[in-house]
DNA sequence: CGTTGCGGCTGACGCTGCGGCAGCCAATAC
DNA sequence: GTATTGGCTGCCGCAGCGTCAGCCGCAACG
């Protein structure tokens, strides 16, 4: 039987000879005989194998998927549609990922700051999961839950509302701050109320004083928020943590 | 001036103790003071750095980079545009990809085979020039680049139309060769002809012997094309190309 | 006073798919 | 005799940590 040595089944195949040598090393690809002080030469069999490696390797299988494929463990049509599926979900991830980057980018440039619905977004489910877990662990489930379950099902017009209407009142403490006035001013104080109220427009029920002053440490004490609300300005979250406390001891 | 040890800071931001000791390892972040033993404590700049590093590695940008843009070598902005642009390339691969490995599935299932606009879809923008750099080096200038640039240059429904074309033609061939005709039978030397012909459609020049060989010769040792070939039969584009041979060796 | 436990530390390996380099061997060409 | 191929076997490097293993210091508990 004719058989070829490695460089020419490289050039032939348009790999690189190391490439062939790794594939070996795997287990993927082993020569049809190797002897002669560790000369590798590949047969018809073997290159026809490399063929359908290098075909599945070109639509981004993983070398030890392609492994079992060939090894018939694995069906080739199951195998590719899952693949298909994982390349699907990644797509939208790096969709919403753009969405979040341009997002930023407007912000940095001045343009209105970021928004809630684009806090989690681009993360991997595993890590978003993790990252809600971790928040529940912290400030108990009503609070994270119920907002995060809440954003989840309001319909795209509405969750694209939102934000909005947390930038206006933002803008209206940002405005009584800048002139000096204290988080447990009077005026402050009826800008909070809003808050609260719009704030349990989104809740399943009335948020106690506990929910609502778990939410106040989630803007300070969570990176995520606080980074966004610090970058309205510097210390806006403490700022409001402190006038949402106030408001909470005093009316709930 | 307050100072947290490593699990703190790393419940408060999110992390876990293991990262912020490899950023401080990598130098991205270094704790306020680091004695007894090697115990880290950060102080509050540490902790407004590190959300800052936390801000844009969500947003997906490496490690490395967001030193530099931290260190002020770089600017946010910029790097943020540049990140946006990676990865909307990233999303166009993956698109061009799923498509591949969608037909790819079709196919499997009985479809209509791959067609070769799609050959070198997927592929990152350098390995597709390597591809087709070493194919160059094969068979020459002529045969590849040519195919590859009047294939980009084709208008879409242009392009889709070609597959069915040569589909024809091998649907006649493989009919020809089921009936046990030989490559060089006049039957299928006839149907050379009309390949040859829709091949200098599309060559922005009538080729010559070697040209025409060499396409041959293309079909049948890249495993690219070979695979594609193949599968409308077994031994198929060694058919094809053994016809073609004979075609150009005496009408050339 | 010993033990357990917690919290911290420092390596070092593992993952993915090779690229690239160092160092060595054998056959061939000059 | 020697310079050139062409092949081989390690091993490091890459990104960003997770996950041990092994050790230290300080506290509480029996």
């Amino acid at each position: 039987m004719r058989t070829w040595p490695t460089a020419e089944v490289a050039r032939m195949a348009g790999v690189s000879a190391r490439t062939l040598r790794h594939y070996d090393a795997i287990g993927l690809l082993t020569p049809a005989e190797t002897g002669h002080g560790g000369l590798r030469r590949y047969g018809r069999s073997e290159l026809l194998r490399l063929q359908q490696i290098l075909l599945l390797k070109r639509l981004g299988l993983r070398l030890d998927t392609i492994a079992d494929v060939l090894e018939g463990d694995l069906d080739r049509i199951e195998a590719l549609k899952r693949h298909a599926a994982g390349l699907a979900e990644e797509r939208r991830r790096l969709e919403r990922l753009a969405a979040t980057v341009d997002a930023t980018i407007r912000q940095l440039e001045g343009g209105p700051p970021m928004t809630p619905e684009t806090w989690f977004d681009g993360l991997d489910p595993a890590t978003e999961a993790a990252h809600r877990a971790e928040a529940r662990s912290r400030w108990g489930q009503a609070v994270v839950e119920r907002a995060w379950t809440v954003l989840q099902e309001l319909r795209p017009e509405e969750r694209r509302a939102i934000p909005a209407e947390f930038d206006a009142i933002n803008a209206r403490l940002q405005t009584l701050r800048d002139a000096g006035a204290a988080p447990d001013d009077d005026a402050v104080q009826t800008v909070v109320a809003d808050h609260y109220r719009l704030v349990a427009r989104h809740w399943d029920s009335q948020p106690g004083a506990e929910a609502y002053k778990g939410l106040a440490a989630l803007y300070t004490e969570d990176p995520r928020f606080a980074d966004t609300y610090d970058q309205v300005a510097d210390g806006f979250a403490a700022y409001l943590a402190e006038a949402i406390r106030h408001w909470a001891d005093t009316h709930l």
